[in-house]
DNA sequence: CGGTTAGTTGACGCTCTTCAACGAATGTGG
DNA sequence: CCACATTCGTTGAAGAGCGTCAACTAACCG
């Protein structure tokens, strides 16, 4: 079960590339494994290696100073993480933690640099990549700066649903396990502010679950949630 | 008082290009001008063209659904903006507007591809440069989840006063006319919170000024605020 | 000197956090 | 299969922070 050009194709990263270049950079990356609950890396090491995550969940996450968590993005299948500590030549800003059990491929920071002045193209990618999380990041701080909880853990739910959903016949299933403390950390609330807001639009069937389960019933509302400035 | 290659030298963005690259992207850069109170683009504009900042001061301004606006980033002398909805070839996601009177390179988006394509560092560098903003505004997302608004302003007015500040005999003056306001907005919080917050920093010597200017007066205590766990 | 913009300050109340206790689901070892 | 510890989730009550409303003062500008 190896990973063949043609997966790697498939990530937006590497658009446009010729097969020689992909086997070029097949040949230098090393594949790594996380089980659930082990981490990449970790905040504050030296950024080595960057990533391309090729199964599994992971999430990224920083500490505040009084211990609080902020999960700061969640990496799905054929996302790219840790590359702007390598870029930059700095330590990780935060850690790398499996959600599931996790795959990636490596490269080591040179390897990178390298390979985006022999393929520019790539370097552009790169650059679409990483603006287009600058810009989830910026959307972020508007909506964490003007509004107000219901409506971030709204929008934290259907980021979820677009990334890891699977359509069943009573809804949208997150196939990722997501628990209270989790959507908490994601939607910068605390858990019982989220689990509050869950236990009502589970009683209204906008939601539904069990224990790190969730299932949209509901996605219309809840996106009627997340963007309408009046209520249903 | 045309721009010479050694004024874009001194941008991050071009350092390592040679002589020729350098006059090469000057020659297809458009100057453009945009006094206070003017915009560069507008939130949801075509992206057509990016910027590189060479005098003024610049805020990128993202307006939420009830109107409440935030200040995405203050762009300084040197710094590059409206790059990512380029590289994406979709709409500017903020509108652009000149704090102070300001002077900028633009090219297009088709120009800035095919530099990159030429010149692949130039990418390299590029993809730093947005790699330190995801990273910025990854903070800016931990900083609003998890800390309130007190030291939000403290850590606003610390950023600020690096990236425009002077130093006087009475401390650090903030040579940006900052008003209560685009405080307020930058540190997503309100107009009278950030009043108040002022007020009493004024009264313990650690902030002074007048309207639209901000001196400050220790810089240290401002630190302790901003960064420690307890109290000064 | 009126008009306008920027800033201050008080009172009130809504969200959300905090503190605390409880219930429910999962896994483990006997 | 059942007692057990552990993790996860729920729910109530109290209070803090900060947003909202409102009124007022001070500075700037023709």
């Amino acid at each position: 079960m190896g990973i063949s050009s043609t997966d790697l194709r498939r990530a937006g990263l590497f658009r446009g590339l010729t097969g020689c270049d992909l086997t070029g950079l097949l040949a230098v990356a090393r594949p790594q494994q996380a089980a659930a609950g082990t981490t990449f890396f970790l905040a504050d090491d030296q950024a080595a290696r960057c990533y391309l995550l090729t199964a599994g969940y992971v999430k990224l996450v920083q500490a505040g100073l009084d211990g609080a968590e902020v999960v700061v993005r969640m990496v799905g299948p054929g996302e790219i993480f840790g590359w702007v500590a390598v870029m930059g030549g700095s330590c990780y800003p935060g850690t790398a933690e499996a959600v599931t059990d996790s795959a990636a491929l490596a490269w080591d920071a040179e390897a990178v640099r390298r390979a985006i002045l022999a393929t520019p193209l790539l370097g552009l990618n790169a650059l679409e990549a990483v603006g287009r999380r600058l810009r989830e990041a910026q959307d972020r701080v508007r909506e964490l700066a003007t509004e107000r909880a219901e409506r971030r853990v709204a929008r934290t739910l259907l980021r979820l649903a677009d990334q890891a959903g699977t359509s069943t016949s009573g809804g949208v299933e997150i196939a990722i396990p997501v628990g209270r403390q989790l959507l908490a950390d994601t939607a910068g609330a605390t858990l019982h502010t989220v689990s509050r807001i869950l236990a009502a639009w589970d009683h209204q069937g906008i939601i539904g679950g069990s224990r790190q389960r969730i299932i949209l019933r509901q996605p219309d509302r809840l996106r009627a949630l997340a963007e309408d400035d009046s209520e249903a």
